[in-house]
DNA sequence: GCATTAACCACAG
DNA sequence: CTGTGGTTAATGC
């Protein structure tokens, strides 16, 4: 983790939708209230139960959300930005519910909790965007979650791959960010049966593997699996 | 009963 | 960290 030199939020290449919307003055306090960070793989950029450090606007690279269960951890969702993490937190409770971690080398910038209440008073577009984001956020979480519950593993896993290739990396081809246990955070279940069912899928055709190495060779199939769960 | 599924456990590269 | 084999509990036909 590292700070970085104090950036320009006015001609930031990665500002969002929300940040276009600031007029001049809103601007300035964003750019007082704004610090830019970047983090390497496996460092956290929320920790579970710690005080929350302001919201957080992602800019570069991956990063994935979770939070310990009962059991063991579960992974709610990967988010490749340019995207807001930590919205719920600050408009809601004072400590973290939930861990990010970055997945790759990741650029954030913090905005501290007060400055960003500000501009939400300040300016209705700007809330308007940002209420969109937690809209769009819950209706896909509704999907997944639905998915994930009613869905075998076959199912799960080529659901996971496909999100991967057509929301993540826009490729068929790509290198699996997460780690066989992570993999198996993600959809609810145990690294041993994610190895297996990978293993099937290769053995069928299906996509080629070799260690992270992933492409999806026949996407038809994979969908049709993810259909009939 | 019998087959299937996926968790659990142990162990090896 | 990952793959594999054996075991086991739950579920469905």
């Amino acid at each position: 983790m590292k700070q970085l030199e104090k950036t320009n939020c006015e001609t930031c290449q990665f500002k969002s939708c929300a940040v276009e919307v600031l007029d001049p003055a809103e601007l300035f306090i964003l750019q007082n209230n704004c610090s830019a960070i970047v983090f390497q793989r496996n460092e956290k950029i929320f920790r579970e139960g710690n005080p929350h450090t302001g919201v957080a606007y992602v800019k570069s690279g991956l990063v994935k959300v979770h939070k310990t269960g009962p059991a063991r951890d579960q992974i709610l969702k990967v988010v490749k930005p340019p995207r807001f993490i930590g919205l719920p937190t600050v408009l809601g409770n004072k400590l973290n519910q939930y861990a990010v971690t970055a997945l790759e080398t990741t650029h954030v910038c913090f905005i501290s909790s007060d400055s960003f209440r500000k501009l939400i008073m300040l300016n209705g577009k700007f809330a308007n965007e940002i209420i969109n984001n937690l809209c769009q956020d819950e209706l896909s979480f509704f999907d997944r979650s639905i998915n994930q519950s009613q869905k075998h593993i076959n199912g799960r896993v080529a659901d996971a791959l496909l999100f991967m290739a057509n929301e993540i990396f826009g490729n068929d081809s790509f290198l699996m960010p997460l780690n066989r246990n992570d993999l198996g955070d993600f959809v609810h279940a145990r690294r041993e049966s994610v190895t297996r069912t990978l293993s099937r899928f290769r053995k069928d055709g299906l996509i080629s593997l070799n260690g992270k190495n992933l492409r999806l060779l026949n996407k038809a199939m994979l969908e049709k699996i993810s259909r009939n769960g």
